[in-house]
RNA sequence: GGAGAGGUGGCCGAGCGGCUGAAGGCUCCGCUCUCGAAAAGCGGUAUCCUGUGAAAACGGGAUCGUGGGUUCGAAUCCCACCCUCUCCGCCA
């Protein structure tokens, strides 16, 4: 969320960098919103002023035991108007809330410029994508052959787009999160924590899932309960409200959770495989900053993703994502995309962002500096470290042997019990 | 599911119609004392909105879980909702 004085008095500014992003918002009708709001403020403020004088000589006549009852009428008519006058308030401060919740972040200005993901300048290539002697696999295939993937059985059990693993496939998923949690723990000072995997509307609000994109997400039927699509949602949360102090930041989570996600709008994009699921699994991570430095809080995450890929030796790309392709809450973004053989393209497997004070200020986070009075918005930054499913995907395509074998990376195999290669 | 208790400032905690933005304590920040530190003493220490102003500042309003209601006036009374806790039941 903006700040509604920031924006009132940046509206020209806003209005250019928020078009970048082809965001149309009728910024006409939010200041005419803004300025009938404050036009009544000022009137309601003056009569309740004058209430507030005036109820308190009343409680000092009745003391003196003279008669008040002629500045009690008055104040009856004036409690009157004030309600009145209460009502428009809240309805215009109602509007230009559900406005300020629907508009996106501004793009840093560092941001490029850009219509969609085909903008998007790739920063770097790190590792080299393997050469196969033979015509890659997809992972698909490989998992089925090898009895690890079972899409078939899946669907049986709930649908479209849900994963199931077997033998050495669910040990290799369960590998990952366990390696990747030690790492961002043990090399990187994250704190490890588990979330409740199930929110209320406020959190989803809070991190802008919400209002807008109820759609792609599951709801419980019946509660006001939805899954999370990530574990940014309840993470972010875990300070919902509070005041920090200076000296905890920055405060590093990393996080394991299954992610939910409708996927509504993806109909017929990657249908096979474990790129596209209802259901997977993610490590994220998740910090809170002083303003000053989440920029480099950012880039530091993003490298503590990068670590992960650069472990496993898989070849990878990091493109900086351009106005056009930003997410609603972010103000900066880099996807780091593996190499996928079989496809012979990169594939988005971590999305690391800074949200600067956009989350913070619809989840009311703030920290106190030290020996200043007052409290600022902290900055928040996050970012996969990694998403599970593609990395299995990944690791089995980048990893295929001639005979549909896959070799398991040196550093996973001591979380697969010594296991070394995943034949059928 | 049944019965009860409670939600107050950064934290703890009092208040239970006007003198309460809120006692007291803690934290933190200044100052005094000290070679310095500690202790002690003194003072200060919430947030948001808004008006005038270039700013510093000054003025006004709101906020005691949330939303309504009663009243000239509500942290205090009434209603609804949310959340937390305790006991009983059920249960991984």
């Amino acid at each position: 969320m903006l700040e509604i004085k920031f924006l009132r008095q940046n509206l020209p500014d806003v209005k250019k960098a928020l078009s970048t992003r082809g965001e149309t918002t009728d910024f006409e009708a939010f200041i005419n919103c803004d300025a009938s709001r404050r036009d009544t403020l000022l009137e309601i403020e003056e009569l309740r002023h004058r209430r507030n004088v005036v109820s308190e000589q009343i409680a000092n006549m009745k003391k003196e035991g003279e008669n008040a009852n002629s500045l009690v009428i008055e104040m009856r008519e004036v409690s009157t108007r004030i309600k009145v006058l209460d009502k428009s308030l809240s309805e215009n401060e109602k509007k230009l809330k559900d406005m300020l919740l629907d508009l996106p972040n501004i793009p840093h200005t560092s941001v490029p410029v850009g219509k969609d993901s085909s903008d998007n300048p790739v920063i770097k290539h790190v590792g080299k994508p393997p050469e196969f002697k033979f015509k890659p696999k997809h992972h698909w295939t490989l998992g089925e052959k090898l009895k690890i993937l079972d899409f078939e059985r899946a669907s049986k059990i709930a649908g479209a787009r849900f994963p199931l693993y077997f033998g050495a496939g669910a040990r290799l998923e369960r590998a990952l999160i366990n390696f990747m949690l030690d790492v961002q723990t043990k090399e990187h000072d994250y704190k490890e924590v588990l979330p409740p995997f199930i929110v209320n509307r406020h959190s989803m609000t809070n991190t802008g899932q919400l209002p807008k994109f109820e759609e792609d997400l599951f709801k419980i039927e019946g509660w006001e309960y939805f899954m999370i699509p990530t574990a940014e949602v309840p993470v972010t949360n875990i300070h919902q409200g509070e005041i920090l102090d200076e000296d905890q930041l920055p405060i590093l989570y990393a996080a394991y959770t299954p992610c939910f996600r409708s996927e509504a709008g993806s109909y017929g994009k990657d249908t096979r495989g474990l790129i596209r699921q209802h259901q997977f699994n993610k490590v994220e991570l998740v910090k809170f900053t002083r303003p000053e430095t989440s920029y480099d809080e950012l880039e530091k995450l993003l490298e503590d993703a990068e670590t992960i890929l650069k472990i496993l030796e898989l070849s990878y790309q990091v493109v900086e994502l351009c106005t056009g392709d930003l997410g609603f809450s972010a103000a900066k973004t880099y996807d780091i995309e593996v190499w996928m053989p079989a496809q012979g393209v990169y594939r988005e497997i971590s999305s690391c962002s800074n949200f600067e004070s956009f989350q913070a200020r619809r989840a009311d986070i703030k920290f106190r500096r030290k020996g200043k009075k007052g409290t600022e918005l902290v900055h928040t930054v996050n970012g996969s470290g990694l998403a599970v499913g593609r990395t299995v995907a990944a690791i089995l395509e980048n990893y295929q042997q001639a005979d549909g074998s896959v070799i398991l990376p040196e550093a996973l195999r001591h979380y697969m019990g010594g296991m070394e290669i995943i034949e059928p």
